[in-house]
RNA sequence: GGCGCCGUAGCCAAGCGGUCUAAGGCAGCGGUUUGCAAAACCGCCAUUCGCCGGUUCGAAUCCGGCCGGCGCCUCCA
C-alpha cells in the first residue's frame, strides 16, 4: 500500500501547522501496519521555488543551502515528534531529469506546450480538469499578472519556468530554468509508489490548484488516475488575540461586534505561527502530538498555548498511571512488550471482571479507528482504560500490599493500554521535562531542596515543609506526596 | 460572486436516524484518603445539541430557511 503525503516548501522554519499531517499519516502508517498491511511512506521536500529564491536573495545565501538547513529544521522536529514512520523523504531538486522527461511526454501527448522558455500544462485538453475540488474552468479567474501574457489560457499553469538572470537553473530542452511548482509530485509519486497508488494526502489547502495540477499532470501523463483515495486533513488556526480558544464568541444581541473581536485565523496568516522549535522550548511533543490528534483528522484544530496546556494536563494522568506502574511491577511501562499486529493480540478472559473490561475496551478503540479513523474517540476510550487501571490498583492496594497473581493481571491489562497506544504513536519513550529550566543542574537542585523538605516532614516541621511546597508552587514546580515519596513536576 | 466546511456543557471534543435522559478530557463542586495539600478512587456537573420550520413512528444526527464562524478560488501543510 502505498502513501504519498505532500510536505513543505521548505524556504522558512516550519510552524506547528506544518506538523499536523505528519502526525496524521504517522498514525494511519502505524495504523495500516498494525492490520497487516505492509505500506510504503513518502513525504515530499519541495525544495525549489520562488519563495526559496526570494528568501535565499533576501539572506544572501545560496538556494541549496537555505533548503538544506530549513529541511534539517524540518527533520528535527519530526524527530522530536516521534514520526519515524516515514520511508522517503523525496526532494524536487533530485528528480529534475525527471521532471523534464516527464514535461517532454506531456508536449508530446499534446497536453503542454513551450511558451518564450517556460512550459505550461494546457488545462482546456482535459475536459476532467477540476473534478477534485468541483469547480469548472468557467468558475475560474486563473492567474493574471506576466505569466498571463505567455499563456494560451489564464488556467493554465507551469510546468517549467524560464529562469532570469541570477536564478538557479538546469538545463532543459527548452532553456536554463527550473521545474514549476506541481510536477516535483506527479513525477516523485510515480517514481516511488507507481501510479495509481493508494493514498494520497495533503492540507485541505492544497485541494486546489496543486492537487488538482497534479492530478492533470498524471492523467495527462499515463490516462490513468494518480490515487485511488484522497484524504485532506483540516488546517491549524490560531486563537485570537485575547488568547480565547473558543470560536463563538458569543455576545448580547444588538451589541457591535468590537475591534478586538477578531476571529480566529489561519496560521499561515497570523502571527501564531511560531517556528516550532521555539514551540517546543514550552511544551512537550507528546502534548502537540496529543493536540493533533485528539481532533478528527478533517477538522479544524485550534491552537493555543492554552490548549496545549490542557493536553500536558491529560497526558500527565497517563505518565503517573506509568510511574505507578514501575513501582508496583519494576518495569518500566515504555518498554512492555505488546502485540504488533491486529491479528496476533490474544484473546482476553471475558469471566475475569479486569480484563474481560478491558477486551470490550480494546474493541471499542479499533471500531473508532475503523471509522474513518477517529481518533478522538479512540483516545477516549484509552482514558477509559486508564481509569479502569487505576481502579484496579486502588481495589487491590497494589501500591502497599502487591500480591504476585494480581500483579500479573495488571501488567496483562496495561499490556493492552502498550497496544493500542503504539498505534497512535503515544507514550513511546518516558517524556522528558520541558520547559525553560529544565537543565540537570536545576533538577538536581530541586532534587535536594525536596530532600530537605522531606527531612522537615519527618521531623514534623510541617510550616517549613508546607512553605517550601508553596515556594516552589509559585516558581512552577508541583510537588505532590506519595507513600512511596515526593514526586516533583514542572508546570507551564 | 463561485466552491466547500463548521456551530454539542465554562472550555476542548466524540457522536452522523432508535441502545443519546449525548463518550472522553480540562476547569469546578461534594466525599474517601492525606499532618495539610496534590494524586488516585467514589459521586455531581448538557432532559439537551446556534435559531426557526419540515420529513419520519422516532432527529444532535436527514431536508429547507435564517443567524454566526472558517477555508479555497494560481504557487499556503
Amino acid at each position: 500500500m502505498g502513501i504519498y503525503l505532500c510536505g513543505p516548501t521548505v524556504y522558512k522554519p516550519c510552524h506547528i501547522g506544518h506538523m499536523v499531517g505528519p502526525v496524521i499519516f504517522d498514525v494511519i502508517k502505524r495504523y495500516m501496519t498494525y492490520l497487516g498491511y505492509q505500506v510504503t511512506l513518502v513525504i515530499n521536500i519541495t525544495d525549489v521555488d520562488d519563495k526559496l529564491i526570494a528568501e535565499s536573495h533576501r539572506r544572501g545565501i545560496p538556494m541549496a543551502q537555505l533548503a538544506q538547513e530549513m529541511t534539517e529544521d524540518y527533520f528535527r522536529n519530526l524527530q522530536a515528534l516521534g514520526v519515524d514512520t516515514v520511508d522517503h523523504f523525496p526532494r524536487a531538486t533530485h528528480y529534475i531529469p525527471h521532471m523534464i522527461e516527464y514535461i517532454k511526454r506531456l508536449i508530446d501527448r499534446g497536453y503542454a506546450y513551450e511558451s518564450q522558455g517556460d512550459v505550461f500544462f494546457d488545462v482546456t485538453r482535459l475536459p476532467q480538469y477540476g473534478k477534485l475540488s468541483n469547480r469548472t474552468l468557467e468558475q475560474m479567474q486563473g492567474e493574471g499578472g506576466e505569466a498571463a501574457a505567455k499563456k494560451r489560457s489564464p488556467c493554465d499553469f507551469a510546468l517549467w519556468k524560464a529562469a532570469k538572470p541570477g536564478e538557479p537553473s538546469w538545463p532543459s530542452p527548452w532553456g536554463p530554468g527550473r521545474p514549476g511548482w506541481h510536477i516535483e509530485c506527479s513525477v516523485m509519486s510515480q517514481h516511488l509508489l507507481g501510479q495509481p497508488f493508494d493514498i494520497h494526502g495533503g492540507g485541505l489547502d492544497l485541494i486546489f490548484p496543486h492537487h488538482e495540477n497534479e492530478i492533470a499532470q498524471s492523467e495527462g501523463y499515463s490516462g490513468e488516475p494518480l490515487a485511488r483515495f484522497w484524504l485532506h486533513n483540516g488546517l491549524m488556526r490560531a486563537a485570537d488575540e485575547t488568547g480565547k480558544v473558543g470560536g463563538r464568541h458569543t455576545r448580547p444581541l444588538g451589541q457591535e461586534e468590537s475591534e478586538q473581536e477578531q476571529a480566529a485565523a489561519k496560521l499561515s496568516k497570523s502571527k501564531g505561527a511560531q517556528p516550532f522549535r521555539e514551540l517546543l522550548e514550552q511544551f512537550s511533543p507528546e502534548a502537540v502530538r496529543m493536540l493533533i490528534i485528539s481532533t478528527h483528522y478533517r477538522s479544524p484544530i485550534l491552537f493555543s498555548p492554552e490548549e496545549l496546556r490542557r493536553q500536558e494536563e491529560r497526558l500527565r494522568r497517563f505518565y503517573r498511571f506509568f510511574e505507578h506502574f514501575e513501582q508496583i511491577t519494576g518495569e518500566s511501562f515504555y518498554r512492555l512488550s505488546a502485540p504488533t499486529r491486529r491479528d496476533e493480540s490474544p484473546q482476553l478472559p471475558q469471566d475475569d471482571p479486569l480484563l474481560g473490561s478491558l477486551a470490550r475496551l480494546r474493541q471499542r478503540f479499533l471500531e473508532y479507528m475503523d471509522d474513518d479513523l477517529n481518533t478522538a474517540g479512540a483516545i477516549g476510550v484509552l482514558f477509559e482504560i486508564l481509569h479502569e487501571l487505576n481502579r484496579f490498583v486502588q481495589q487491590q492496594k497494589l501500591l502497599e500490599q502487591p500480591a504476585p497473581e494480581q500483579v500479573q493481571r495488571l501488567v496483562q491489562a496495561a499490556t493492552v493500554l502498550r497496544e493500542l497506544s503504539n498505534v497512535l504513536g503515544l507514550f513511546r519513550q518516558e517524556p522528558k521535562p520541558t520547559g525553560p529550566q529544565s537543565d540537570q543542574l536545576t533538577r538536581e537542585l530541586i532534587d535536594l531542596i525536596v530532600q530537605v523538605r522531606a527531612q522537615a516532614r519527618r521531623e514534623k516541621n510541617y510550616a517549613l515543609a508546607d512553605q517550601i511546597r508553596d515556594r516552589l508552587g509559585q516558581l512552577g514546580i508541583r510537588l505532590e506526596d506519595h507513600p512511596q515519596g515526593t514526586r516533583w513536576y514542572f508546570q507551564s
